[in-house]
DNA sequence: TATGAATGAGCGTTCATTCAT
DNA sequence: GATGAATGAACGCTCATTCAT
């Protein structure tokens, strides 16, 4: 994923050292906290430095300035992103079209959720000129990955899938995003997720182009099962 | 809207005059033209103020920090933003379903490209804490009207209104985002505009309770219309 | 002087106000104080300001960066020195040849000498790069200056002026350094500065094409005059 | 040489072993190499010992900090120097006058000229207080050298000849280092070089006490020789 | 003995904010 | 009011120096 990174990005040097691991990851676990703790604008490379319990030289060993943090702490959240989303693509090549989509946003979300609070603080942080780069090479690699899995579905062949996978990608990441930058409550976020997956799973059915005339009795089986409870 | 506004967010003095209003007028734009020249990072104080043709010294008579420019700016946006929805929401009361969702979504839409740089500038720049106030009304107005357009649908009744307008919004809203994040080509952008509409039209249609059996006809005459051309 | 200086050495803004003017003048002082008290690897933009009794903020006001204030610095200094040298060359026309190096050495050496710690200081001082244009404009202007003066001398012609002009600048002021850089007790200094008079004389009697034999008597008086006291 | 060194200017060890004296060395050409290249300020420890294949904990084996280090290297290059200069001076004592200028200034501008922009940066480099003494001493060896020569010559007694040394080494030495810093084109730098040699031939003929008149055919010659080639 | 990762004081510079004019 | 020069805390970053390995 770092093939086309500028090069200005680049840490100094690669970590050889078993030491050397360790520090970095102190460092972006450091990171991470002084965002959520303290917000963007108070990430400074001191206290980063800090709270990791190096010095500030030690970090500058490491990257060679405040962005090139930033930056790759983004990517190694991102490339773990994909290689998860990747990794679920391929467990569900050849499931029905439901589960695919089921099985992706629950990842998604899982993913998500698991440090809801770092989830947060990165969606908030500066978005860098230089991290649509990140962006772009994240969403190639997810992209690639639903399209392949939904291409293999046993039940639904697409026309347009470029466009489908893109509309259901950028929905369902969307709306992920508002659900954590709107600070939703669980029971509504949990409600989301579930709608989320009736939504695509009824739009993947209304652009199906192989069972022409969808067994109106499977697709009623969906709604019905996932009917928001009263 | 400002009444739940943290005290020290609230703009010194309401700009009474016609001479407050156009400078303060200047400000916001000036705020917005280096935000979109020069980033969120180069947007300073003394950078606006040169750029709207006032001293500092003027600007801190309008906003006691920069923070509550910011603010401000936002509130503005936000709020012209919920004034436009709410009007689309009233004039589709009582419209078919489909309808409604086709207007809410080009309103949305078209508000967020008229000028997409300053979208796109207001979506990265830093979201402070406080903002969160704010995208808090924000969220309830469109909640609001949204839910009582849903509601007066003639062809649609929703049993759990409040999670499927939810839904709705957090998808429409997200997936806007997504796609000036990627910064998609103006060909795939309104693409996923038109398959939005159909997902969220299919989705509204599978969790209507209305009209228990949608007649078909309508319902694949709306997916036939909106089957991405191959 | 300034015309052709790089515009990333230029003052950020032009002192209007006396105020302003004072205060470049104190950081001036200011700077040469630091240089001559402290050495010019103590020489900080902090100390500077401290000295001149404004805040760094205020120094940053009128100098982009620590280098252009160095630059501004060197630049008033040799103006000033290349202005005083001009105008004792102007008053020197068509005087003897004798007298008009008596008087060229006498002034700059003055000119050096009236604040030798200054003038050890600067000399000291790290050359930056970028001071080469500032040596280079004030050697043009000294040696249109000094050879206009010795193509009037009322009793020498020189075939090769400007090379023999060259020779005699280079070596009046190389010397003049090399005194200041021995730091050499005044009686030394003193008496280098007559028998350099005495060299230059000789030197330009002997490359006088003008009095083929110049008159025995008169040059001997000179050296007579000169020959160092026992 | 060292012996008047300040203490914390001393090499901690001396190399006795040969791989020390080649490290040693290495080091001393890599710190020219980085200020030649890179320039003063960029001279760092670390980027001398990469350059010189070491680590910075060896140059510091070696070099009790980097004050001693470019200390040293000063040493080495003035003690060079100063060698070569007293070897001439020996070769040409019981010379004629004339001879005795032109090859000090033959020698002095020549080993000036090895390596021009080795010169050039030992010039522009930071000159620490501490060099001073290394100046002193380097200048004691020199005057002396030239004086015992000078004392020698056959064709010419000086009366104050401590004097005439004096000013003869600042004058050769002062041109030299403003040919340098006036980077001149070699043409011009070999103009004033013969010119030079002329100024102080003329200098010391007219300071002789020997031939009080002294053979008119002689000086001539000389004169005409190097009369600037029109 | 050689290494080079770690240190941290200290630098140059920015910019939100104030206040005398 | 309006102005913009002045302020100074705080930032990103460097590099001489040390010391565990």
């Amino acid at each position: 994923m770092a093939s086309d990174t500028p090069s200005h990005l680049t840490a100094r040097k690669k970590p050889r050292q078993a030491r050397a691991a360790f520090t970095v990851d102190a460092i972006f676990e450091a990171t991470i906290q002084v965002l959520v703790a303290e917000g963007p604008d108070r990430l400074t490379t001191t206290r980063v430095a800090e709270r990791a319990g190096v010095s500030v030289g030690t970090l500058y060993q490491y990257f060679p300035h405040k962005q090139a943090l930033f930056y790759a702490l983004n990517e190694r959240y991102l490339v773990n992103l994909a290689t998860r989303i990747e990794a679920v693509c391929e467990a569900r090549k050849g499931a029905p079209m439901a589960e695919m989509v089921e099985s992706l946003i629950a990842t998604y979300w899982a993913a998500k959720m698991e440090r809801p609070e770092v989830t947060r603080a990165l969606y908030r942080s500066v978005v860098e000129l230089d991290n649509e780069a990140l962006i772009r090479t994240f969403a190639q690699r997810v992209d690639a990955a639903t399209q392949a899995m939904l291409a293999s579905a046993q039940d639904a062949t697409f026309a347009e899938l470029a466009t489908v996978n893109l509309t259901l990608l950028t929905s369902v990441f969307g709306a992920v995003r508002s659900v954590f930058e709107r600070n939703l409550p669980t029971r509504d976020a949990r409600a989301v997720q579930d709608q989320l997956v009736l939504m695509c799973v009824t739009y993947l059915s209304a652009v199906n182009c192989a069972g022409k005339t969808p067994r109106a009795g499977e697709r009623q089986d969906i709604v019905a099962l996932r009917q928001p409870e009263p």
